[in-house]
RNA sequence: GGCCCGUUCGUCUAAUGGUUAGGACUCAUGGUUUUCAUCCAUGCAAUAGGAGUUCGAUCCUCCUACGGGCUACCA
């Protein structure tokens, strides 16, 4: 078998939003498993809506997420020339016709047809009107449009996900490859683009279902080789509603800045629409690649759920090793652990990994053990630091201040003392203890804490809190 | 309206012409834990509806309902 190449082709219009991300996925993930090539075209041919920033966008995502593209970009609107050189191509063939029918004639037609519930086609008044015939009416200055011409039959094809799929040819129209003003339409420029990138397997969103019958009408006319076709069910929001814009995130790049890593997110969108026929869910990259398979790709669309999300995200980061999670870190925030000795910086990681569930849930606890200045909620204070935990706090203060070892067990015998004299279970000795010296009601046990904070910043915080 | 596609716990999904319809997330309860989280255990919870084929249908066929997509001189 030659090697498959497969493209991802967003239109930057917007961001890379998770429903593009999944697709981008499943072409890398099935590029990479048979050592193909992922190429990367931009359809920026809509010159109202692309924008250029927006092609950054999308490949910074693409890039977070991994998905190295093979070979340099296209750009659709690089290929201009030759879309124009195919369609003036197929009129002289004959495979194509100019159409005379003004957009307000059609327009016409149409609501007619509605109004008296017939079935509107579009007449097929020029289409076998000969070269000279249509050079008569260009000569005479009217505009036109070209169309495809579609034979009779059936079309047919095997999609890799949703099988075998027939159309009667009867029910396309012939429709427009170029506007009046010469511009190529969308299902005639993709076949064109992906016949000439040599794409083996077209993977896309199943909203090109219906579209696909069109654009191999188009391979067909123009004697080109079909790629294979394979697509991925739509990805809805919790409403149900195809993912858009107006739920709540669906921009790649905000789930980076929540702190969820590219490997979780990565984990988590093949898990949407696909099973791994087995019990597995948690993936690393490398296993999911040799994983992957169209069989197991679901037919319907799938729900995205951010609390799954969020658990194998924390899945995710329990088992990543204490070195990645710090580059992730870094890379994440440029000013998490600025000048912290490494060492130290590992210690508080590995204190703190495997009760985050997200990146952002790291920052949060780490940043006790670096900043110098504890901020304190008002109305937890209140609620905490009651009477009695505040005698907790002056005579822990007191103890520690003479202790001078700095060891776990002097803590715990400190605490123990505490627990007599207060006559309290360590749990309601901890609780204000902890918020003293971190402002949170969680985080990992206190002992390790405490020496990991060490003693000068333990006893600043407690008569800090103590201020209160 | 026409065409195409789909429908298993709330969500992601497994399964077979014969199972107590399985797992995971969520939720609830209990346990572990100095807190929180983790972890463990238990529990709640599904084959859209109706016909047909069959000894037997979640699975095969048809119809209905519902959902999605396409039907543009958008991509």
């Amino acid at each position: 078998m030659n090697k498959p190449i497969v493209r991802f082709a967003p239109s930057p219009t917007g961001y890379l939003h998770i429903g593009g991300a999944r697709t981008a996925l499943f072409n890398w993930l099935y590029a990479k498993k048979n050592g193909g090539k992922f190429l990367l075209r931009i359809e920026d041919t809509d010159l109202e809506r692309s924008k250029s920033e927006y092609i950054d966008q999308i490949t910074d995502a693409l890039s977070w997420l991994g998905f190295d593209w093979d070979d340099n970009i296209v750009l659709q609107s690089n290929n201009k020339s030759r879309h124009q050189e195919v369609i003036n191509q197929m009129i002289q063939s004959g495979t194509a016709y100019r159409c005379f029918l003004s957009k307000e004639e059609l327009d016409a037609l149409r609501t007619d047809s509605e109004k008296k519930k017939e079935l509107f086609r579009v007449p097929k008044t020029y289409r076998d009107y000969s070269l000279e015939q249509q050079q008569v009416l260009i000569d005479q200055g009217k505009s036109s449009t070209v169309r495809l011409k579609i034979p009779d039959g059936i079309t047919e094809f095997t999609d890799l996900v949703y099988g075998n799929i027939k159309v009667n040819n009867k029910e396309l129209d012939d429709f427009i490859i170029a506007r009046s003003d010469g511009s190529p339409t969308y299902n005639f420029v993709v076949a064109i683009d992906d016949s000439d990138m040599n794409i083996s397997h077209v993977i896309r969103g199943d909203d090109h279902l219906a579209n696909t019958p069109k654009q191999i009408l188009v391979y067909n006319a123009l004697g080109l080789t079909l790629p294979t076709f394979a697509h991925m069910p739509m990805i809805l929001g919790s409403d149900k509603k195809r993912l858009s814009k107006r739920h709540a995130a669906t921009n790649v790049q905000e789930y980076r800045e929540k702190g969820f890593t590219a490997t979780a997110m990565i984990n988590y969108l093949s898990l949407l629409g696909w099973n791994p026929d087995s019990d597995q869910e948690i993936f690393n990259v490398a296993d999911l690649i040799s994983a992957f398979n169209f069989n197991q790709v679901q037919k319907k669309p799938a729900t995205f759920d951010e609390k799954k999300l969020l658990w194998v995200s924390g899945q995710q980061m329990a088992t990543m090793n204490t070195k990645v999670a710090i580059s992730e870190l870094e890379s994440l925030s440029d000013k998490w652990g600025l000048n912290q000795d490494l060492k130290y910086k590992n210690n508080v990681v590995d204190l703190i990994k495997d009760r985050s569930k997200t990146l952002n849930d790291l920052i949060e606890i780490s940043d006790v053990f670096f900043q110098d200045d504890i901020i304190y909620d008002k109305d937890m204070s209140l609620k905490i630091l009651d009477e009695s935990s505040v005698q907790i706090l002056t005579d822990l203060y007191e103890a520690l201040k003479i202790e001078e070892g700095w060891k776990k067990d002097i803590l715990e015998s400190i605490f123990d003392n505490l627990m007599t004299q207060h006559e309290l279970g360590l749990g309601k000795l901890i609780k204000p203890v902890r918020f003293a010296l971190t402002g949170l009601g969680y985080g990992p046990g206190i002992f390790d804490m405490m020496l990991l904070l060490g003693k000068d910043r333990c006893l600043l915080r407690l008569s800090g809190a103590l201020k209160l």
